[in-house]
DNA sequence: ATTAATTACGTAATCAGTTACGCAAATATA
DNA sequence: TATATTTGCGTAACTGATTACGTAATTAAT
């Protein structure tokens, strides 16, 4: 099994599968010893309808955790062999509900000195390992119950993407980047107004001279995020939020909060104690990102866009 | 996974394929989430074609642990994506030439990333666990290269009969026994002869009164093993050990070696020094279970069997 | 130089599971 | 009470592997 030493531990599903193959490829051959007429994978139904109680094919399913059209091939493959009996449910008649038969009950007691030395060759592999398999199974399950691979995969990559990103000052040559992207997503969900082109036309002039700021994320090198910081002059606001834009292609890249949480960084610094926004509900990930950083809703403030339907503001601490 | 807990490690099989299931459900998804277009089950094949050398199918078979028509299939799969080029062999003109085509290349770099992370997310589920899976299949896959899963509940199961099986001596009504189950054996092998009559028919009077000794082996208190110490009176031997016979029914469950086992012990209590026996080369069970009590060769005694092809000797210790 | 055995590998059938789908029965909702 | 939704479960198709088998090329043995 060199192989897996050389590829690293995201070969763990294909390990997992070769080794669960080698332990299950002996199982026929064990029934066998023991002259039993079973198939391996008949274990799992058989074991839990030995518990007694009749059970139906979903109950069946849930308890080992297999599909429902899996227990039933089972369970018509064991009525084949008369080692179980169905019967439609008096007061359900979708429910088809299934237990040993007598001859199966025989089976079952034939069984146990099976289950008895398989047990105890399993404990001597155990008892000959440093890492105990089963323990680390039932770990394993837990951890993924919990947080699937997906998932913590998915983490991994933010974490990684956020370190390729970097947020820096406006310049000049930004301008273009400035514009295309929030024209992107602006006339996207919406149509584009004469505010709108006023800002983006000319930042130098609509937002940096008049005290405002704006911060570009840069992702290898490539702005792919960019959010302005505009002067208020109405005594409440220092500054309102606005002109926030993360190109779809950086997507998952966590460019929005690096570039929002600048922004705030920002504004803190400059001595702000109130930051004001403008956004509509329509875009969640938007409204979810500004909750996280702490901005409450507020209403009453007149805007000159017709596409604000929300309103939020930040008290800076 | 409660249902594993009650089952016992019987269903090690099942809980590990169920973990694999749980594990490969992702990377699908993950793939997906690098925008690289490419099968999981690839993995290994593709990996392997990384490291940047040609490579037959049926070495690719050998380093990824797989039947070679899967590989042929993923490589046809492939091939169709573009990733690998085939070349037959000019020497050789079985051998299919297989590697990475420069798409194929591109891919290995795309996909670095995306191994990186998941090796992070693996790492961090074994930083939670108290028991490494990764290490335990490792160990598990040692241990059953060097002893499978089914010669170990062999073993388990000889262990856990011979606790069932009892050596008692000879009485009356074990006769019709000791008679059945040598002519069971000699008539099948062989033919039955005068002399085989003499002492079954009449064991009392042909072997216990001229000094000579039976024992009886009892499985579950019926009689399945059968053996003679027979008195010589050669001035070489003081015993023959003859009439041994167990039945097809008790096979695997270690009555022959308890019984030889017994035999000779039973004849070192009685002083005996050397143990003579006679047998066919074709009982090679019986054979080899004489050799591993330390019985030799030896040739040059007559007897009145003509079944009888090989003789062999104990010297007791 | 034949003939026999081995090797490489593709195709077909099988296997143990899955998802997709559809029907009928039961339950919830308007 | 009619209609919509949910539930139970069987059938069909798919999946990722396997073993079985056949064929052609090579190598070994006579």
């Amino acid at each position: 099994m060199n192989f897996f030493e050389q590829t690293g531990k995201v070969a763990i599903g294909s390990r997992l599968r070769m080794l669960t193959d080698k332990v299950t490829e002996d199982a026929a051959q064990i029934y066998k010893l023991y002259n039993i007429d079973m198939q391996p994978k008949w274990f799992p139904v058989f074991y839990s309808l030995a518990q007694g109680e009749e059970k139906t094919i979903t109950e069946l399913a849930k308890d080992i955790g297999h599909s429902h059209p899996s227990v039933s091939k089972i369970i018509s493959e064991m009525l084949k062999k008369g080692y179980v009996k169905e019967s439609k449910d008096k007061t359900d008649g979708r429910r088809n509900l299934v237990s040993l038969s007598k001859k199966g009950i025989a089976i079952s007691k034939e069984i146990e000195d099976q289950l008895i030395d398989v047990n105890a060759a399993v404990e001597e592999i155990s008892a000959q390992s440093q890492n105990k398999l089963w323990e680390a199974i039932g770990e394993w399950e837990f951890l993924l119950e919990q947080k699937t691979l997906l998932r913590r995969v998915m983490e991994k990559k933010k974490e990684r993407d956020s370190l390729k990103v970097e947020i820096v000052d406006y310049q000049a040559k930004y301008q273009e980047a400035f514009r295309a992207l929030n024209v992107e997503w602006i006339s996207h969900y919406f149509t584009m107004e004469e505010s709108d082109y006023k800002a983006l036309d000319n930042p130098q002039g609509y937002i940096l001279d008049k005290g405002g700021y704006i911060l570009v994320a840069l992702y290898e090198g490539e702005p792919m995020g960019v959010c302005a910081l505009i002067k208020m002059n109405d005594g409440e606001y220092d500054f309102e939020l606005a002109k926030m834009a993360v190109s779809p292609k950086a997507q998952g890249k966590n460019v929005g909060f690096l570039l929002a949480n600048a922004i705030v960084e920002k504004a803190k610094s400059l001595g702000a104690s109130k930051i004001y926004l403008e956004s509509n509900t329509i875009l969640k990930p938007a409204i979810n990102l500004y909750h996280k950083l702490g901005f409450q809703k507020v209403a009453g403030k007149p805007t000159p866009y017709t596409r604000c339907n929300i309103q939020m503001e930040l008290v800076v601490k």
